[in-house]
DNA sequence: TGACGAACTGACGGGTCAGTCAGTCAGTCG
DNA sequence: CGACTGACTGACTGACCCGTCAGTTCGTCA
């Protein structure tokens, strides 16, 4: 054998699924709940297997939000990767932002930030990811004000604002369970978009 | 002794210390790394004692983070509850959310987010303070607007807007180690606020 | 003075869990 | 075939830490 290119395909196929084994321990328990041997159970594996994979269980949990993270981003870019008027790749974008739509995992990302708080790994994972959701956002609006379709002043502004209203609704939504109902914040949200494309 | 109504003063006192030292050691080493024993050691006193004022540690820990909030929102109270124009007053209400001002301590707060997602009395309690902040800014909204100064179409609404943009805002400050730096979350928030009162 | 109870101590039990390690097994190469 | 290696097991250890409890101190009241 002895490749000098890095890990043969078998080791890197267990790899991703003791990632994806602990993003769904992670989701049901909580980031600070998820223990090795849960995640060994999942698959009905060894945790000595997790260890010989992943060193430590702080790199693991890394790993393993960094990979649900870059999937999520992956899929709405493809999402706007359409055809489609500012107008309606903007609504795409701002929809799938929203906790009900499930799909940016809100539940995950208010226990990320916590995390990033005190390790230095996760705080990297979680800043790249979260700018490159609103580089998207910008780059929709940027697009829209050069078509002449939004009257955007500050299209970087306008994204990091929408973006910020959006994740403290969503934090409102989701930690609170639900004060504030799905129907409202879309509304708020609406009204918050229309002031700023003009 | 045999005072049928509640605790005396000397016990209220020791629980009072017993709140603010878990503060302490909560903001320095974060909710989920904070120890009953880290607690009784920088009050010098044994884990026993702090048990015996508080049954769990999850009682005590949420116990610790609602007296640090309530005395937040107490001491922004006072500072509306002066005179002024309603434009000042809301300067000083928008200027002390601010992660720089370290009025809201905003790592606390993201913190306890996370917490409520898995804790009934930490999810309350975050619920309702978190309210109570959002509710003392729309009250100046309303102030403002009963006497024409501004222009909101509907205060309460500009109020969840501009809360929630700055409780995102401050995570990208905080829990992103400073991506985006104070002088431009101030003029980010400065603008949306023109935009509300028009 | 002596009884009593509240406040408090400090040692300890019991449970949890990350990471280790000796050893197994299957596949590969010479 | 036999040596070798990489993937994997599962029992174990050492550390941590919550909550308990028997016992001490001290102020108060009868």
């Amino acid at each position: 054998m002895e490749k000098s290119e890095g890990p043969g395909p078998a080791v890197e196929k267990r790899r991703i699924q003791i990632l994806e084994a602990t993003c769904t321990v992670m989701r049901k328990q909580g980031i600070a709940a998820t223990r090795v041997g849960d995640v060994a159970k999942h698959l009905g594996i060894s945790t000595g297997l997790v260890h010989y994979h992943f060193d430590t269980k702080d790199e693991l949990l890394a790993a393993a939000f960094r990979h649900a993270a870059e999937k999520e981003l992956e899929a709405l870019r493809l999402l706007v990767n359409t055809d489609g008027t500012p107008r309606e790749l903007l609504d795409i974008v701002v929809d799938n932002f929203f906790p009900a739509s499930g799909f940016p995992s809100w539940r995950l990302w208010i226990e990320g930030w916590a995390v990033a708080l005190r390790s230095e790994s996760f705080r990297r994972t979680v800043m790249e990811l979260d700018e490159a959701w609103i580089e998207v956002l910008a780059d929709t609006l940027t697009d829209g004000v050069a078509s002449g379709d939004f009257a955007c002043v500050n299209p970087r502004d306008s994204a990091w604002r929408l973006a910020c209203l959006i994740e403290g609704l969503a934090i409102q939504q989701v930690a609170h369970g639900g004060v504030i109902n799905d129907v409202e914040t879309r509304r708020l949200v609406a009204d918050a978009v229309e002031a700023e494309i003009g």
